[in-house]
DNA sequence: TATCTTTACGACCGATCGGTCTTATTCATA
DNA sequence: TATGAATAAGACCGATCGGTCGTAAAGATA
């Protein structure tokens, strides 16, 4: 590495391969993710690999980091510009779907895919995906905990299901969207009027 | 071929071949399935399998049908059995999440594994998942609509949203069950509630 | 009993899988 | 400018992939 901040040549590299392998795993999955296609695809050479990851394994390892880069960068960061309480919490659940609806990765969402794929196997590569998982709960559920703290859900909010709701109609939006091209506008409906019931004042919330 | 309706020895290796692949896709993926580990667990000859389906796709095929007989037997032949209307409609997706709970399948869920691992991709595969995929939501909104026309919902009930609801739910559970251990009670009780407030007689569903 | 189809097996095929090893080049630093 | 680490390529490895082929039982039918 360089004294200064410039990107040296490993780094560059290390970057373009893991935009790839992020929407080849989109694509094909993450245990799908075959190391000769990715190499081929960047014109690289498949030994080339194991310079910068010793193994499969390390290489999903460093995918989901990015993922999650990207996933902060396009869809958390977005919604933390919006002012604390409700807006946030939708705003949070609106660029999710924008994420889907914009197609930013072939296979749909990296996650999702990944999370159905590894259901019930264990190691450390469904280990990190629980992680990441629960980390978007949490997100989640502190958002909807601001906006219950700021007076803007009314005090009762259950907000376990209200969490569980919003995050299974993202899922939902994505699969049927994906499948038979429906999806978005339905979870962007449902949780729009389940947040307008809840909240104090819901002129805070788009008309619908 | 016999002439009467026992079955012969070529169709009893296919009922059992067909039971392992819907038990091995629900765990590796339709497309992860993979014929030498089918055979060996099986203690059957890979070559003996194309002796009954002439490529793989085709054995993929079969396993979505098998796979549909099993979830038309295990979850919606119970929910028929309930009266017509909303207590139907809701002992449908009971029955869905009992058939997570009970762990029927090492991985899950078949068909949401399937439709995730082949978001995105076309084929003669795909394309027969798509088509379960909405003959299921075709079988929500026909309940939906019953209950309904029953007068068990009332009239202004928009049954699109309120499918896409409680499938949403189903998937959700199923993933954080598998995940984290969490999911189905809140898969149970957001439908229930939602279901409850829309019934003209609450009374119908249970108290929760 | 003889015949024909169904069912199953073992040997084998080219392609691809993840991974190793040796060698060559690039590049920051001393 | 010399040096050593980082980066990359190519040849190669055993294992597994989906799939083919020839052959041998098993079972139904005549």
């Amino acid at each position: 590495m360089t004294t200064d901040g410039r990107l040296v040549r490993g780094e560059r590299t290390r970057t373009a391969v893991l935009d790839a392998a992020v929407a080849l795993a989109s694509e094909a999955g993450l245990g799908g993710l075959s190391l000769g296609q990715l190499a081929e695809r960047l014109e690289v050479s498949k030994s080339g690999l194991f310079a910068h990851w010793k193994s499969k394994e390390e290489l999903q390892l460093a995918t989901i980091e990015h993922a999650r880069g990207q996933w902060a960068t396009d869809v958390v960061s977005p919604a933390l510009a919006q002012p604390r309480g409700v807006r946030r919490l939708f705003a949070l659940h609106e660029s999710r779907l924008d994420f889907y609806t914009r197609k930013a990765l072939p296979g749909g969402c990296f996650f999702a895919n990944a999370k159905f794929e590894f259901i019930g196997r264990s190691g450390v590569v469904p280990d990190r995906l629980a992680t990441v998982h629960l980390e978007w709960f949490e997100l989640l559920e502190r958002l909807a905990r601001e906006a219950v703290e700021a007076g803007e859900l009314v005090p009762g909010t259950h907000i376990e299901d209200l969490v569980f709701e919003i995050d299974a109609a993202g899922v939902a939006a994505l699969l049927n969207f994906r499948l038979v091209a429906r999806g978005p506008q339905e979870a962007r409906r449902v949780v729009l009027r389940r947040l307008r019931d809840l909240a104090t004042d819901p002129t805070l919330l788009p008309e619908e």
